[in-house]
DNA sequence: ACCTGAACACCGTTCAAGT
DNA sequence: ACCTGAACACCGTTCAAGT
């Protein structure tokens, strides 16, 4: 019952590494972390085992290659795309300025998660495996460039790019975890996608809010603040929490201030 | 040929989910994170598969509480432990304030991979499988008082906890592939344990330093920086950067820094 | 050089059956 | 209530064989 146009085109291509991480990443996208597997691979690709293995080692490298794949197109949007994002925070900033294209990267990363929710997960456990990665050192530089741009001492450079992406990789995991579960407590209850979002919100505070209060006090206090703030403005703040930090470096006369006033 | 006075204890040791834990801690720290199975975990504990299955609801049950187990007790050890490390970098400072304790809980952390490298992927794995699971709240708890002990507005709280904690769980995965990869490299060429750590950092460095310098000048320059620094050193900088962001959010008038002086 | 597909070793999990 | 262990479905990977 398939078109025929396509149908040719289609058995004709010849197998390639870039049909496969494709073809993966999909299968990534549409089933999950678990859905991707070497049967699943080979029947929507129509082969055996054997024909992916000449053109990948491996699965976890043709983890790393999807992964890779979708980072490369997440850091190559558009900055203007982000804009309205970006204002949220200073608007009186210049649209250019470092600051703006870290938080670009940044927000790249992080609406790339709701079409890849899986893309978190392989990006801390490549960045486990080795940091020195293909994928990892993408974001690495492309935040460390702009992190030099700001004038930031060379010594202080690692520190500084390190905890930005690690902000960003641990929020992005996250809001994928609570994208995730949002979707599997409305299918679970078969819920109409707008009551969704506020449902779920509301059973992830209540699963902090529901923790012991006398062993979690303070998750139980943040629980209640939680439910009131937008998730981009939540991250959002958190980049630019690590972006003061990192401007403190180099600003003259201000190296002591994590000590407060008090004592 | 095992000696019969310890033989009766262990046999008769009633199989309990405690055990379990322990031993699967075992298993992860001796054989690696692939070493866990339960074919393997059945033997050691002379039992069936099923017998697990009564004591734990699934693989991921099991792992979740291997890590909740190693978290709790690495959260537990004295903050005086780390006080040599605290030293590091401001002498000044009081030994209980916010910022040291702070300081220990991250060390706590960071230290605790040398003996289960296989901690930071899990940790990450569980925060994107449920924020709220039941090992990051034990940290997030943790940060989070000390946060709120630093005078941090309440609104900012959720934020700069999570800053903090995606920092650390975020270096300290880093830092355990590099001692994982210097293990693979040393006991690859068999070296005496001595040569291992500047052996390995020589690969690490030469690795970043090999990526193509037109697409990564950035990481290439920062390379050689990595090998001058000690990982602690490294560590604590980074914490300290997070604070100082931190502490900006209540000193007044300082709202405005993430704008550097230039436009 | 590129692909096929049967076969292998191993995995998490279940479940009827025992005590 | 707690444990046994055979069995099941499924997985990543290999490899002799084809073109």
């Amino acid at each position: 019952m398939a078109p025929r146009t396509r149908r040719s085109q289609r058995r004709t291509e010849a197998l390639s590494r870039e049909r496969i991480v494709e073809a993966a990443v999909e299968l990534l996208d549409t089933a999950g972390e678990s859905g991707l597997t070497f049967r699943a691979l080979t029947e929507r690709l129509a082969t055996g085992p054997g024909a992916i293995y000449w053109h990948v080692a491996d699965k976890d490298e043709l983890l790393d290659a999807a992964t890779g794949a979708v980072v490369a197109a997440a850091l190559a949007v558009e900055p203007a795309t982000h804009a309205e994002a970006a204002e949220l925070a200073k608007p009186a900033e210049s649209p250019d300025s470092p600051q703006d294209k870290i938080r670009a990267i940044a927000f790249g990363l992080f609406d790339a998660i709701e079409d890849h929710p899986w893309l978190p997960t392989q990006l801390a456990l490549q960045l486990s495996r080795s940091p020195w990665g293909s994928v990892t050192p993408q974001i690495f530089e492309g935040i460390g460039r702009q992190v030099r741009a700001l004038g930031v001492p060379e010594g202080h450079w690692f520190t500084a790019t390190s905890a930005l992406v690690h902000y960003i990789l641990g929020a992005t995991g996250q809001n994928a975890a609570n994208a995730a579960n949002a979707a599997n407590t409305a299918s679970a209850r078969t819920l109409a996608p707008d009551v969704d979002r506020e449902e779920f919100l509301d059973a992830a505070s209540k699963a902090w809010g529901e923790l012991d209060p006398d062993d979690y006090p303070f998750i139980r206090a943040v629980a209640a603040q939680m439910r009131e703030h937008d998730d981009r403005e939540q991250f959002l703040a958190g980049v630019d929490l690590v972006l003061t930090g990192i401007t403190a470096l180099h600003l003259p006369g201000e190296q002591d201030r994590t000590t407060p006033p008090a004592t």
